[in-house]
DNA sequence: ATCATATGTAAGTATTTTATTACACATATA
DNA sequence: TATATGTGTAATAAAATACTTACATATGAT
């Protein structure tokens, strides 16, 4: 269950699932684990732009990954989902938004 | 309580709500109705950059807004909450990414 | 050595989102 | 009439996000 320290937070994880691609690998990785290139090819996306996507759901710590060895020999890097579980109504939105900021990213 | 038809609305609720001035909308709203302009001051933004929030949460059915005439005889439109809470896991994201379509918006 | 597979990233472009400025129009009050 | 309040929107600018292309490096198999 996530749960969520201030308002930031909350908009860092909103912000990393209101994408469709990015909706797309948590579905694909909720069947299980897999490296990044083998995403790719799944997602029909290029890996410079998945390591992109990736990269946001890690910093909203929606997944997680790992080096390993392929039976190949070959090192891959394998992404998971942590758990992805919360619930979101007024309440939580009124009380998390005396800790959200309004700021420019850049 | 939300019920996500498919992907594409799970993707339309979780994009307006990914901003930090339309989570700051909703907390102001959460505290009961109030009209545009008023809105406005109280969040210390332009009414057209209002107005562009506003859609969005209105989109999403997160909102919705009536005309009322003032005290004063003068219209306002006045927006409410539409009720906002919703379970999300990653079971959901998995069987809505079914019909969740990757488009160009424009 | 060459081919296929893997990671990783820099640099540039395109698209979308967010925000501002400037209008038009209406009602009530001083 | 001038001022203050309200709605509504068009046009533009600025910022952020999404995407592409090109490259460097490494391992294993042919």
């Amino acid at each position: 269950m996530i749960y969520f320290n201030n308002g930031d937070e909350l908009l860092l994880v909103l912000e990393a699932l209101s994408n469709p691609q990015r909706l797309k690998i948590i579905a694909v990785l909720s069947e299980g684990r897999q490296y990044v290139s083998h995403l790719a090819r799944e997602l029909g996306i290029s890996r410079p732009l998945l390591y992109l996507h990736l990269q946001k759901l890690e910093e909203a710590n929606l997944v997680s990954s790992d080096m390993e060895i392929l039976e190949t020999g070959q090192a891959a890097k394998f992404y998971q989902l942590n758990d992805i579980h919360f619930v979101l109504n007024e309440q939580l939105i009124h009380d998390l938004s005396k800790s959200l900021s309004i700021k420019r990213k850049k």
